[in-house]
DNA sequence: AGTATTGGTTAATATAGAGTTAAGATTATG
DNA sequence: CATAATCTTAACTCTATATTAACCAATACT
């Protein structure tokens, strides 16, 4: 179902918690410390963390991550039941449970920011297009065509659909995408909206998929 | 900070939960039951929902209501822990609160959905227009329809709403927008200033938004 | 009422921003 | 290592938007 990366030092919950995830079907990797996040962040769906950790503590980790990957879904895990440390966590995760949990509820919640960051297969209508969201298979639903996209279109493409209805400007676009600043009047990232668009659009000379915002940016919109 | 719709039927948690949602800078909408929920839906940001209701429960309700509008985020509130229940409303619903909770947890919960869902944008209303100020969007409420500005004329609206109810020269505006001085009996301001009202007004020949002091500029009145 | 003054409207022209294309650079693949 | 696929760069075209200017309408003043 989903790739999830999991940082917890307990051997005895590391175990059970990765055992419950992986009879749901969930791809489990499990770390015993928070050192080694950075590499496997680019591969993974989902970061459950536990706030207790020898070194560095889960909140900062989670700050962290928060900071580098916003749309990456963190949940935290801890044996700290004060409503402060639950405050401090909400603050930037999206979800903190308090051990002792039920397997079931945390599949649950997995499920649930699995649902609402779009990264499970969950199917996706824009006009003629069909988005099988998890695998980024696309269809023309009118002629039955897969639509296949390159490595760059799909990754601009991704970042719209985690943004729907959002007016997102070419900087934020570029830096999503490239990871890097946006140098003012770069046609690099038009190029590739002109092939996407040869590509989704019915009519690539009038776009009803990626709307263009004059000044401002680009859109795609449910 | 947001419009929260709250459905439950106890007095007493009522009252609390309005009060604590309140103090902390929500508007909260309180029903006694889901029997008028749908005519409120169209103008909250969030829903929390109690499970027990009377009447049809509370899972039912929720999960209506997910279906017509999937952004819109919902909490469920309840008393019951069992992980059935747990897990029947994390099959729709974006969170599950147990009672009894802290305040401050509740607070938290509903900001992470605020920021999931793209919610905690200030809203302002002028007469038939609604305008969310962190993305600029601009909605005709009446009728449902976005409505798109350039970019010059994106920017003379928002230098009036950073100046809501003041009076604004000419020169200001002018200087607050282009950066340079005005040279008196220019007109291009004012055919910016028509052109905005073509799209802000319903009715541009008697203009309510954008209001004329004759001899001295423009006011925009909240 | 007639005239001056200030605001509003319209259409033309100019400009900036977006789209297009193709060639060269880079990266992946057999 | 050669070939193909993809990405980037850059010159050029096109179009929405901004500005200018000429004309029209409303209000204020004598």
């Amino acid at each position: 179902m989903a790739r999830v990366l999991y940082i917890e030092d307990e051997q005895e919950i590391g175990r059970w918690v990765t055992m419950n995830l992986t009879e749901r079907g969930h791809h489990v990797t499990w770390l015993r410390s928070g050192e080694e996040v950075e590499e496997h962040l680019a591969h993974c769906d989902l970061v459950i963390l536990d706030v207790m950790l020898p070194g560095l503590d889960g909140f900062s980790i989670g700050k962290r991550i928060k900071k580098e990957h916003p749309d990456l879904p963190i949940l935290m895990l801890s044996a700290r039941t004060a409503i402060e440390d639950k405050v401090e966590g909400l603050s930037f995760a999206d979800d903190y449970l308090t051990k002792p949990f039920h397997p079931d509820e945390l599949a649950a919640r997995v499920e649930v920011l699995l649902r609402r960051f779009n990264k499970n297969d969950e199917i996706l209508k824009l006009k003629h297009l069909t988005i099988h969201t998890k695998d980024m298979r696309i269809v023309n639903h009118e002629t039955g065509e897969e639509i296949l996209l390159t490595g760059k279109q799909y990754q601009i493409f991704q970042y719209f659909l985690r943004h729907l209805n959002q007016i997102l400007t070419k900087e934020q676009l570029y830096e999503g995408v490239w990871g890097e600043p946006y140098i003012e009047g770069d046609k690099t990232l038009m190029v590739h909206i002109r092939y996407l668009r040869e590509k989704l659009e019915k009519d690539p000379k009038n776009p009803e998929i990626i709307e263009t915002i004059r000044g401002i940016g680009y859109r795609v919109r449910k």
